[in-house]
DNA sequence: CCAAAAGTGTTAAGCATACACCCATGA
DNA sequence: TCATGGGTGTATGCTTAACACTTTTGG
């Protein structure tokens, strides 16, 4: 298997300098007034579809390799991040796609190419604010946007069950962890609030029931100031403690 | 790095045919009257301790590989499993210790030995029943036994946060999933399944608090027969209902 | 008949749900 | 002043916790 410099890739794919047969994918999460958003990437001259994803540095943490993936397609550092699974069955090494992507973009790759071994993929989910992301396409993908969740393409490889299994474990947690930190403004109004978690939940809530059960959860803090400039009575806005730590893995 | 087969081990620790820096960790509960017990792994002329493990054929999915990684220590194949987290910082990545162990049983491996790499593990966690397992020391180990949750012995590696974030996570699910099924025989009394509970959650449970709460879950269904032979009034018999998938993976 | 374990009844507290009502604001 | 979004009060029902009571069994 070719271990070393591929010489007609950029140097990021030198794939001597990861940890073979292990990858990381991630789904990453925004919101806009429109729902729930993912980032896809979409692949030159073909018409696959992929959540971003990469490799592990032979000395680095995987955390930090996720960090780092995530960065390089968002222009983003200060994510919060949240390892869900590890994805390791034999259906989903089939190397057709990728020989496909490549053979489309002039390379020619060897049945034992280091891109075509048997991948296990460590899932990552990550929430960021739509409005701070810079989608940037990596090296064999043209294009880098977000998707609605009910609009998704057709996904590569298990790519499909990736985005179930994080968009699960959102919800699963999204009244223990303080999820809407991440994808809202600093400050907020219960409004948005409720918007935010009816586009996650995919569910209408009771408007009530709803923001009392948020500031109960002691998550919530009341901002003195209203909103001004809305276009009936000025609500207060909201902001998330910041008790807990800002990067919370697992 | 040497990566074919190493003429003084047998032939199951021919390092080629797995996949390279990718490990299994497995915490594989028990339980008895006196409480939650883990089994722990103690190696030859050491007194180092570890959780089970093992490694991912090339060919092998990864919830194949943990089975086979328990069934070789416990000889049992209809396991619950249960993939958890993967741990793959760096500090984890210490060769002092099994570089030692090897050393101490007659093995001079070379720093790059494939056991000395820098590994991410996968964390999976087990319960079985305690009666019927026969523990199994493998090649390098001599003790394989059962150690109550709060008398482990210091573990390499970081098999003691794994074991942390495995009883969390068992926590977290104890009342949602049919976690005594497994850890029981297949009929039991309230009282029996309540200890079980307690041992796991490491609390005094209120008991007819408890009966309730199990009755209304709708898990379990209560069997005409009472136990006889008992010094006090005859409990009912209950066992779990068998409507959901007997292995639940996450 | 007493002690101990097991099952059930009762009450109060806590939370979710649903609805009603009031407040503030711009058109 | 009215429509609308936002905040709070109140009644109902469900879950949990705590305690009391009854049932069954062996000594």
């Amino acid at each position: 298997m070719k271990n070393s410099r591929d010489p007609d890739f950029p140097d990021s794919f030198n794939w001597g300098q990861f940890l073979p047969a292990l990858a990381i994918d991630c789904v990453i999460f925004g919101y806009s007034e429109d729902g729930l958003k993912i980032l896809i990437l979409g692949y030159k001259n073909t018409s696959f579809f992929s959540l971003p994803g990469g490799f592990i540095r032979k000395k680095e943490a995987i955390d930090d390799a996720a960090k780092r993936i995530l960065e390089e397609r968002t222009g983003l550092n200060d994510i919060y991040l949240n390892q869900f699974y590890a994805f390791g069955n034999l259906e989903r090494s089939d190397p057709e796609p990728m020989k496909m992507i490549m053979e489309n973009n002039g390379f020619t790759p060897s049945n034992d190419h280091w891109l075509l071994q048997r991948f296990v993929s460590l899932g990552y989910f990550a929430l960021v604010n739509y409005k701070r992301v810079k989608p940037r396409p990596g090296f064999l993908s043209d294009s880098c946007r977000w998707y609605g969740i009910h609009e998704l393409p057709e996904l590569i490889f298990d790519h499909a069950k990736m985005v179930e299994q994080a968009l699960k474990i959102l919800r699963r947690d999204v009244y223990s962890k303080r999820i809407g930190k991440n994808l809202l403004f600093e400050m907020f109004t219960m409004g948005e609030l409720q918007k935010l978690y009816e586009s996650i939940l995919d569910e209408k809530l009771h408007r009530t029931g709803f923001h009392r059960k948020m500031m109960r959860s002691g998550l919530l803090k009341r901002l003195g100031k209203k909103k001004t400039g809305g276009a009936h009575r000025s609500p207060y806005l909201y902001s998330f403690r910041s008790d807990k730590p800002k990067h919370t893995i697992s």
